[in-house]
RNA sequence: GCCGAAGUGGCGGAACAGGCAGACGCGCGCGACUCAAACUCGCGUUCCCUUGAGGAUUGUGGGUUCGACUCCCACCUUCGGCACCA
């Protein structure tokens, strides 16, 4: 009767009846605990790629256990539908970004439902559609509305080749290459949107309340930057203010001279008519080099004299004030204190042009001289040529945390000098995307009455559909003949609308939000939804959005929760990153390589089934790794025989002794085992635990258990512990083969029956001077004594004991006995 | 340069509150089934040698310990992130 396992049969089979009876949808139950997770939203780019499959079926097959284990469990999807290969699309061969990637996702929907992952699909949002860019609208507007959205003129990062802004999170790596298409960026001077996430810095470095990796949270406190100091008042000798930053005030009075940024607003005003042609030349230099970057890493500092001085504020010293392009304008206030003793960067450029080193920090036994140090002093020690603080102790604790400091800080603040500070790396968030499919920015500008949002009653503002692109690649928003033209909603004159759009990450900031009730057109989502679901119990994704979704997302939900949208500190509990799967060569996949490994094709070949279960198993979840196509067959090879077991005859015959013990214990051991597992994110072990599980119940086939109870207990337990990995083998075997009641995923998780797992005996480990001698059968709950007169009379003990003293003799109950010589 | 992660058989990986290294799988070898192949099944598979009551072995070198893949110190390699941040 044996029929093979046919996965191609079974799988749609079940995927059509699963959707039809709605077995996976999820709504409020206040008698159950609910479960949020939630995996990060793929674009549409057309194809679901391995990596969303590896990055998917773990989280899926979590959730299915998570549901098995009691809990009401919401596992939503969506797209994240903005974005510009939509645009690329339309330039390139004539095609709507709409229809684009509606497209798309239909053709996505396919290939998300060949998975069989347990998605709710009533809750599946698209941030490209209106209901959903209403609400993105709505939030930028609320942000304006309480002061955390707001207009500057700065440089900013232009990618030439998306022919828009980006933010600070969106340009990586040496070179400053834009993260989507990795072409350098360039700087320009714009006015643009801003979010002040800024605001919000000290709080996202924060993480009491969430488990979360700790890479992430070092990616994190690392991009955001904090550094502790002071910031002091120098002067122009004009009298002009010239606020400086500084970690190190204790360290004043070694300021022996000043650098601006070339691009510092106070350079012409202080810059002498001898200096100004040398100023002039660097500062074009410098403007010229930031556009063609900087290409040299550890490239010699430059620098020009501007011919001005500064008054340093706690010893009225005279110091001159230079430019330099290791200055950036974009930190603190685009102006240092140099203080060369105690900086390398001050000491290489106060050698290279001859100015004055002093020398303020000196430890016990040292005796600095400006004129012949060699390198800049960073270390502890006390304070010297420095007036009255001579003799204070420098420790080498940043900010307050170090005495010197915190008593300099003290002083400059009762004398007004200067006051303590903080700074931060991050910057506020650039939002103004100049680009068409997006979400419109709704504000209106007007001659008379400057900024205002668009009336929340009329939005959404929605994006023209008569559009066309240039090749210029400029957004057609801008010049669509008619759709910028509207009127003020203060004075009703005419006015104009925003054409830039919002970065897409603003989209995917509050998507978790849209899955709770993505048809609610009251607010963003149905309040009542949000009570019991929120927040997200476990988040899954790519470590790439450390510093960029995963920080944009933890701003959104504080800024909200600020202004009465959301509650509760965090967005998402739990996250975890799984690694990224490399093609076959160890190379990233990409079409342009034609290494792309795709799941259509393993499916179609293999089953679901078996393409979950081997990205389960093929890597560390956490680590991933290069596609071995050969080890597919492994986990093809085991589905099969476990068809085979299920459905296969069995031999006649009574049970061995013991080998119904041995069957159970290693059923409920590896119960427990697989409970951890999914616990721990260790989705390998899941799969090689039922494996191995399954050697052993062929084995106890053959020593005759087939057919007893505990056999019974096994196979309903062993379709049980499948399920979440491998759903639809899993569900045909229990409901067709075993004719249980359907469905699997409607079963309660097993319970661990603790006294099958209980042994009588256990091998106790000889070892001599801690090498492996010899393995002896004991009893469980040996007396130290027995277990050591055991071990010293066996058989390997003895040949490595012979005619030796034995000096020690260490018991390690239930386990082993090493015996020293 | 700074921060972080990872180094275990031919390969992917197991095992770490310090206690049998190499589970599970791939690959490979031998055998069974077959006219043959595929599938399937069984056995074997860390390395070395003088083949046995043998030795070595978790990137390298030290240390702690009766005992170290696991803890400590130093270093090497690979991969990620940041990069003149004052």
């Amino acid at each position: 009767m044996t029929t093979d396992y046919q996965p191609q049969k079974i799988e749609p089979k079940w995927q059509k009846k699963w959707e039809e009876d709605g077995i996976y949808e999820a709504d409020i139950d206040e008698s159950q605990p609910k479960f949020y997770a939630l995996t990060m939203l793929p674009y549409p780019s057309g194809d679901l790629h391995i990596g969303h499959w590896y990055a998917m079926t773990p989280s899926d097959a979590r959730a299915r256990y998570k549901r098995m284990m009691g809990y009401n469990v919401m596992f939503p999807i969506g797209f994240d539908a903005f974005g510009l290969p939509a645009e690329g699309a339309a330039i390139e061969r004539g095609i709507h970004p709409r229809e684009w990637t509606y497209n798309n996702i239909e053709r996505m929907h396919g290939q998300l439902r060949s998975m069989g992952a347990m998605w709710d699909w009533r809750r599946e949002a698209a941030s490209c559609d209106p209901s959903y860019y209403k609400w993105t609208e709505w939030f930028f507007i609320q942000l304006y509305k309480h002061g955390l959205a707001y207009r500057k003129h700065s440089a900013v990062n232009w990618c030439p080749s998306c022919h828009t802004t980006l933010a600070n999170e969106q340009v990586w790596g040496e070179d400053r290459h834009c993260e989507r298409c990795k072409t350098p960026v360039v700087q320009k001077d714009m006015e643009q949107w801003f979010f002040r996430t800024t605001n919000y810095a000290d709080e996202l470095l924060d993480f009491p309340t969430i488990d979360w990796p700790d890479r992430v949270r070092t990616l994190q406190t690392n991009w955001i930057g904090r550094s502790e100091g002071a910031d002091v008042v120098f002067r122009t000798e004009e009298g002009e203010e010239i606020p400086v930053f500084t970690t190190r005030p204790d360290t004043l009075w070694g300021a022996t001279f000043m650098v601006f940024a070339p691009e510092h607003p106070l350079v012409n005003d202080i810059t002498t008519p001898e200096q100004k042609e040398a100023v002039e030349a660097y500062k074009q230099q410098a403007a010229r080099q930031s556009e063609i970057q900087r290409a040299a890493v550890d490239k010699e500092k430059t620098g020009v004299f501007t011919g001005g001085y500064a008054i340093n504020p706690v010893n009225e010293e005279r110091i001159p004030i230079w430019i330099a392009d290791y200055v950036m304008m974009g930190y603190g206030s685009g102006a240092i204190m140099a203080v060369p003793a105690h900086d390398e960067r001050d000491f290489a450029f106060a050698r290279k042009y001859g100015l004055e080193i002093i020398p303020v920090i000196q430890p016990e036994g040292m005796d600095f001289d400006g004129e012949t140090m060699q390198e800049a002093y960073v270390g502890e020690g006390k304070m010297i040529n420095s007036a009255h603080f001579n003799g204070t102790v420098v420790s080498n604790e940043k900010g307050r945390a170090n005495p010197g400091i915190s008593k300099v800080i003290d002083w400059l603040e009762e004398k007004d000098m200067g006051e303590e500070a903080i700074s931060y790396k991050l910057r506020d968030w650039l939002i103004s995307r100049q680009r068409y499919w997006g979400a419109p920015i709704p504000m209106i500008h007007c001659e008379a009455c400057g900024w205002n949002p668009v009336p929340e009653e009329e939005l959404p503002v929605l994006l023209p559909d008569d559009v066309e692109w240039l090749p210029t690649g400029e957004s057609p928003l801008k010049l669509h003949p008619t759709w910028k033209e509207t009127t003020c909603p203060a004075c009703n004159g005419p006015a104009t609308r925003e054409t830039d759009t919002m970065d897409t990450f603003m989209c995917s900031s509050w998507y978790h939000l849209r899955y709770l009730s993505p048809e609610y057109d009251q607010g963003p989502f149905d309040p009542k939804e949000y009570d019991y679901w929120m927040p997200v119990d476990t988040y899954t994704g790519g470590i790439e959005h450390a510093t960029m979704h995963l920080i944009y997302t933890r701003f959104f939900h504080k800024a909200m929760r600020d202004i009465g949208v959301t509650k509760g500190p965090e967005p998402m509990l739990q996250l975890r990153n799984q690694g990224m799967v490399l093609a076959e060569d160890g190379e990233k996949m990409s079409k342009s390589r034609g290494n792309v490994v795709s799941p259509d094709d393993l499916v179609e070949k293999y089953g679901a089934d078996t393409v979950r279960a081997y990205l389960m198993f093929f890597a560390r979840w956490d680590l991933g790794g290069p596609w071995n196509s050969g080890g597919i067959s492994g986990t093809q090879r085991w589905l099969r025989r476990v068809w085979a077991l299920y459905t296969g005859t069995n031999p006649e015959g009574e049970p061995d002794s013991g080998a119904v013990d041995t069957l159970r214990r290693k059923l409920h051991l590896t119960l427990k085992s697989i409970g951890d597992d999914f616990e721990k994110f260790e989705f390998n072990t899941i799969i090689s635990s039922l494996m191995e599980l399954l050697n052993d119940m062929y084995d106890a086939r053959r020593a005759g258990v087939a057919g007893t109870e505990a056999w019974a207990e096994a196979l309903d337990i062993y379709a049980r512990m499948m399920a979440p990995a491998s759903p639809h083998i899993a569900e045909e075997l229990w409901t067709e083969v075993l004719g249980k009641p359907y469905s699997v995923h409607d079963q309660p998780w097993p319970e661990v029956d603790e006294a099958a797992t209980v042994v009588e005996e256990f091998t106790l480990i000889v070892q001599v001077n801690g090498k492996l001698r010899d393995r002896v059968q004991a009893p469980v709950g040996i007396s130290d004594e027995e277990a050591e007169k055991l071990a010293l009379a066996s058989e390997g003990a003895q040949a490595h004991t012979d005619g030796k003293e034995i000096r020690k003799v260490i018991v390690v109950p239930g386990r082993l006995v090493n015996i020293v010589v």
